[in-house]
DNA sequence: CAAGGGATCTGAATCGTTTCAGATTTCAGG
DNA sequence: CCTGAAATCTGAAACGATTCAGATCCCTTG
């Protein structure tokens, strides 16, 4: 590992002239006898030079193989990518497999198309050796949106101590002032300002909890005593399975907490007979419900109720109960959240969020953050969407006669 | 448009010290008193320099709220940027919504990340106001992938005209000699060599046509003799409705062509009073699918079985279905393409296509073009996979006898 | 004819790094 | 005490563009 770099000793084989790789705006201009500025102009500035000087330029540009201006060096000169960073602290192998996030991203993309801004995705890898915090670190973009972290999680501290325009996306803007977080110490130089970063990001969320709470009391409402939960990952890599106390306070993810918030909340209000129990997925796939599922229904049997914090769980819930030969809903209601494109088709009950306009609101937030202004904090609605999977309790062992 | 920089007569409001923005190495350098070389060796090389002045030196970046060194700057330097560009020539805004597409740059995230190289999503925009090709020339990457792109197209000169690593996903690799079609002419400019494409670019594809066929034959074999067809776009922006021999004869994406064409090659090898019935989706989404299906269902009655180029489409054709009253299979059989992993759930019998491992293979790839290789191109199999959408023709109207 | 004003074009600074090729210091071995 | 080699550190040249502040030149106007 100390030898590094062979010399560059005999050059290359087969090459003459001075220019080896690529071709530059300065032999652009040394080709035509002219100014690499007015080269520079012909691409930037029509009106700066003749309409005939001009297409002389382009022309030999065309002949000498320059593709015009590269894009890296006018990005470090103008101070602008035209690159909008996506934070994504799961491996973005499943930030695709969920078509919420999928259509979050959708909306986002197009939202931000408007104004010639791209999209890099940026997740942590995997792999232990590499350090996460890298991407965030080392990406040339002009804003970061972060889609989910844990709360205090260093990914976030990161992404802040980037000190950019920046959108957080259901999750609370954290503040900078008491804690020290992520301004470094500069104490002992009080000529520089402490650049607030509030001024610099925004917040998008939705009504977690609200939604979350409509769901529950809907279960409460049915008659349902003994109702399961399956819930998002609390925090980061754990691997799932019952939920203790211990590991319900400790919950990172804000989305998830907040939906817990409403399920609690609900149960406050309601009967005092009415019992939650607590699953975690170790990720959000159907399978994982399917799984939590099966082994939530074998430990409480006395369960006829599921609430689900995403459809994509929902969906492994409907599959384990046609795997236990549960009807749904007449001997297991089961509720969602999201309310995903093919959920109706699945005659899902869930909770309906505006995935697509919170990602075109996180996509001009950006924007106004981009042009200098403080867009305030916006907060969308959840509402409740009824339909095949939920029914009253059965009374009795007997199934309900089927309806239509 | 004639005024459009205002001069920065009086500066900004308060600020006192010669340090305006962002910290940069140089100012750090001077602070310490050492040369900005060493700086950057601080973060870069650690053994180019003492760990007490290692330590020193990040203490005082630290302390001056220096956040290391600028991605861009350093990207310029060092001659790659450690992103990789996809190319999508739809808006991106449904490139999501497809979960084939989702699922298989899920997987290629995932085996670029691998090497650190994040990716940047590149789509046309949909505003016809702007250069649709600028997000490919204009793109700071180290390699781009082509997702799909109508063959021939002004996009895909684009790409090809950055002369860069690059990687086509179902797509043949444009041949480059005869036609001329991307190297600028430098016929007067001998001494530089004319690089072929060739050794940058390389090519990743399934056996559409192979899928197709199987597909079709299956049909066949079940006795169907009128088969309807839900095509994905022949090419680009028309807007679906019945296929024309004409239009037919103009496709332009090449897995449309290919699966057309294993279509009627099962067609032509089985018995001659099969008749194809083909409709063009406007766009690939379940409701598009839904729509020609009710379409071609109303102006060809006789058709007892459907092919579709895609699970979506697949999709829709079941909704339509039972919106008509019409039970699959017994009445109608359905067919898709790409096997999603939500189309188990619904019993559909479907092409197969290794979507994961294509964007593996992508990457890798792509990686190795990146390390100065030529890998070959490769072409994945795909598989019928039965399940229960398809049954035999009715002989007769009265439905048959439903299974189990 | 002088003055003024556009239209064109150019020089040079700058964006913020990395890295090569030394310069300088340190230190073990003889 | 001398000699090299190894360890540290530095100066300056890239990387490839953009852009401001002129410099020229030409033409109208009084």
């Amino acid at each position: 590992m100390s030898s590094s770099s062979a010399p560059p000793s005999s050059a290359s084989p087969s090459r003459a002239s001075q220019s080896s790789g690529r071709i530059t705006l300065r032999e652009v201009a040394r080709a035509l006898g002219v100014s690499v500025a007015t080269v520079s102009n012909a691409y930037n500035r029509p009106d700066q030079l003749s309409a005939a000087l001009r297409e002389r330029v382009l022309d030999t540009a065309r002949t000498l193989g320059y593709g015009g201006p590269d894009p890296l060096a006018r990005s470090l000169r103008r101070g602008r990518t035209g690159v909008i960073g996506v934070v994504y602290d799961a491996p973005l192998e499943y930030a695709f497999a969920d078509p919420a996030a999928a259509l979050f991203l959708g909306s986002l993309a197009q939202s931000l198309q408007a104004a010639s801004l791209n999209l890099l995705l940026l997740a942590s890898p995997g792999d232990p050796q590499t350090d996460p915090l890298a991407p965030v670190q080392g990406a040339s973009v002009d804003g970061l949106i972060v889609y989910s972290a844990a709360q205090d999680s260093e990914l976030l501290r990161a992404v802040m101590a980037r000190s950019m325009p920046t959108v957080l996306v259901d999750q609370p803007v954290p503040v900078d002032q008491a804690g020290s977080v992520n301004q470094p110490v500069l104490a002992d130089q009080p000529d520089l300002p402490a650049q607030d970063h509030r001024a610099q990001t925004s917040g998008v969320q939705i009504d977690d909890a609200g939604g979350a709470r409509l769901a529950a009391r809907h279960l409460m409402d049915l008659g349902h005593t003994h109702i399961g939960v399956l819930c998002l990952e609390l925090g980061p890599r754990q691997g799932g399975g019952p939920v203790t106390p211990e590991r319900e306070r400790q919950v990172a993810y804000h989305p998830t907490a907040e939906r817990l918030r409403g399920y609690r909340e609900a149960l406050a209000a309601g009967p005092s007979e009415t019992r939650l129990f607590l699953t975690e997925a170790e990720r959000n796939t159907p399978s994982d419900g399917e799984t939590c599922t099966l082994e939530l229904l074998r430990s409480e049997p006395e369960i006829t109720a599921l609430l689900c914090m995403s459809d994509v769980l929902a969906q492994g819930a409907l599959r384990a109960a046609q795997t236990l030969g549960l009807s749904v809903p007449h001997r297991l209601s089961v509720i969602g959240y999201d309310d995903l494109p093919g959920s109706a088709d699945l005659k899902l009950t869930t909770v309906w969020q505006p995935t697509s306009e919170k990602g075109q609101r996180v996509g001009e937030a950006m924007l106004e953050l981009l042009g200098g202004q403080t867009p305030p904090d916006v907060r969308l609605p959840t509402r409740l969407v009824v339909r095949g999977s939920t029914a009253a309790r059965a009374t009795t062992d007997a199934p309900l006669h089927p309806p239509g």
